[in-house]
RNA sequence: AGCGGGGUAGGGUAGCCUGGAGUGCCCGCCGGGCUCAUAACCCGGAAAUCGGUGGUUCAAAUCCACCCCCCGCUACCA
């Protein structure tokens, strides 16, 4: 039988400025569900990318004297490359300027305005003169004043189309109860509270407000407003791969949460599809225990962060050195030494031993194994490992994946082999006698590289391509590795230390 | 304010739902081993009243109550 699929998604970010800790986060979480899901052969599709509409970046283009279509493109193209170099596999970048985007979005809108869920009404909004726009009472400095201008703002009415969101309650409740992955546990309980008092949603601006948006198929005058728009993305990335509806893992801050549990769920009732599986939220990251901001000036570059150690390192600080779903706090110096200690300690240093000793001690280059290799029993524990992750990821549990990839598969899987190699002390060894000993130890190595694919593709990477051959984990097979590599590399330096 | 989440050795975490010796992991530190390897690797050790107080229980980090500290959310903000 088949292996079942996984639509995996991101949120689309708004690029407003570079991708961000928080965007990278979220991404790398994505990335490694994604390339875990491929390993095991599942149908995989991810997707992820920006959101292109708005306010804001109206007026952000007006401000640098371009046209918003300009903008973006130049924003579409940094966090493109931005994600490229931290190595994100995404099988789509959607941007919701598209042409498809904005027909679907049009599509939908009407198909829900014409089940009678969409009504116009008044909005009612604070109205800053010298913006031009609207705020809401949060967004207010104390005193009604507006933030840029801390000038008083004038209460204004304007008509506006809202969404019957409250009409949805009861279905969304019954969808909480029979499918208790849904919510993030941790959140769950805000959720459900906030249920109590759901109201209807406005989803529409003027025209002559925000003129950077997708029209309301039936009130040209009106353009969608934000969520309406952005989270169709999950439905138009798919372009004509509808096969893999519904998502089932989509990723994303604690921050937007209640729209991807409540309004999106409510929208795809309404518009008659089936709704996601998992929604889950992670927690954001402060700097040595305080918020980060632009005035602090502690705002963590994870494209810097990438290049001063490794794109790999930053993949494996984020995934294993956070309490997911937490608040989690972004150290420096726990940064250095998981690259420093841990993956050149631990595994870096393993990788570029074996492979000396291999041709110290055995002296040959070509493998002369013909067929499976027996491996020696201390490492048939590590089969054991796979079948765990194949377990994990046929449960979607997420929330224990991440610490058993940290603690299991990449403590133990590599700790096993340098304690393999301390025992037998092969370099102590005749050749002949070293050798098998360096091909269990290598074998071992192939099988627990493999398993760590999805959370150190590059450098696992470089590992599988200096051996001339790459296994996936669905294929994997003890004992049946090191007799397919087409060479065993001289040395192997997977990562730089850096003082 | 209301609602929610967190507070576990010097640092970072897992465990908490489904009570059972402070049990695990990483870094750091101390001692030993090894010297093949990017001063890396292996073994052992010290170090925690599991935020505080009280309660339930034969038994509480784990359940309950109250308190203290940190953080987030409060929707028409993208």
């Amino acid at each position: 039988m088949a292996k079942p699929k996984r639509f995996i998604t991101t949120p689309i970010y708004y690029p407003n400025s570079r991708p961000h800790i928080g965007s990278a986060y979220t991404t790398i979480v994505a990335d490694f569900f994604a390339r875990l899901y491929r390993e095991l052969a599942y149908g995989t599709y991810f997707l992820t990318g920006v959101d292109e509409h708005g306010e804001k970046i109206q007026k952000a283009a007006e401000a640098k004297g371009e046209t918003p279509q300009q903008l973006v493109d130049e924003m579409a193209s940094s966090f493109k490359d931005a994600w490229k170099r931290l190595g994100i596999s995404y099988n789509r970048f959607i941007r919701t300027t598209e042409k498809s985007h904005e027909k679907l979005v049009r599509e939908i809108l009407m198909k829900v305005y014409e089940k009678g869920d969409i009504y116009k009404d008044v909005y009612e909004g604070y109205y800053c003169v010298s913006c031009e726009r609207y705020y809401t009472e949060k967004e207010l400095l104390p005193g009604l004043l507006c933030p840029y201008h801390h000038k008083p703002v004038e209460k204004k009415r304007i008509d506006a189309y809202f969404f019957r969101m409250a009409k949805y309650r009861d279905e969304l409740l019954a969808y909480y109860r029979e499918n208790p992955q849904f919510l993030p546990p941790k959140y769950k309980e805000e959720i459900l509270n906030k249920m109590k008092d759901l109201k209807d949603i406005c989803i529409s601006r003027p025209v002559n407000q925000v003129s950077w948006g997708i029209r309301l198929p039936f009130d040209e005058e009106h353009v969608a407003y934000v969520w309406f728009d952005a989270l169709l993305n999950y439905m138009s990335g798919l372009d004509d791969k509808m096969q893999f509806w519904p998502p089932d893992l989509q990723f994303m801050g604690k921050d937007i949460l209640w729209f991807h549990a409540v309004l999106w769920p409510a929208m795809l009732i309404s518009a008659g599809f089936a709704l996601p599986k998992r929604e889950i939220a992670h927690g954001f990251l402060t700097v040595d225990g305080k918020k980060m901001s632009k005035s602090l000036g502690n705002v963590v570059d994870p494209l810097e962060m990438a290049e001063k150690y490794s794109a790999d390192t930053l993949r494996y600080y984020l995934l294993t050195k956070l309490p997911f779903g937490d608040d989690g706090d972004f150290s420096r110096a726990v940064f250095k030494e998981a690259h420093n200690s841990e993956l050149l300690g631990h595994y870096g240093n393993l990788a570029n031993r074996l492979v000396k000793l291999w041709h110290r001690v055995a002296g040959k280059a070509e493998i002369e194994q013909e067929g499976k290799l027996a491996v020696d029993e201390c490492f048939a524990k590590l089969e054991s490992l796979k079948a765990k992750i194949e377990e994990l990821a046929a449960s979607n549990d997420v929330e224990s994946l991440l610490p058993f990839y940290a603690n299991d598969v990449f403590m133990d899987g590599v700790g096993a082999i340098n304690a393999y190699l301390n025992e037998k002390e092969p370099w102590r060894l005749e050749p002949s006698e070293a050798e098998p000993i360096l091909r269990q130890a290598l074998e071992a190595f192939l099988y627990v590289s493999t398993l760590l694919k999805p959370l150190l593709p590059a450098s696992t990477s470089k590992i599988f391509s200096s051996f001339g051959y790459e296994p996936c984990v669905s294929e994997l097979e003890l004992g049946a590795t090191l007799s397919k590599v087409k060479t065993i590399p001289k040395e192997l330096f997977l990562f730089k230390r850096v003082e």
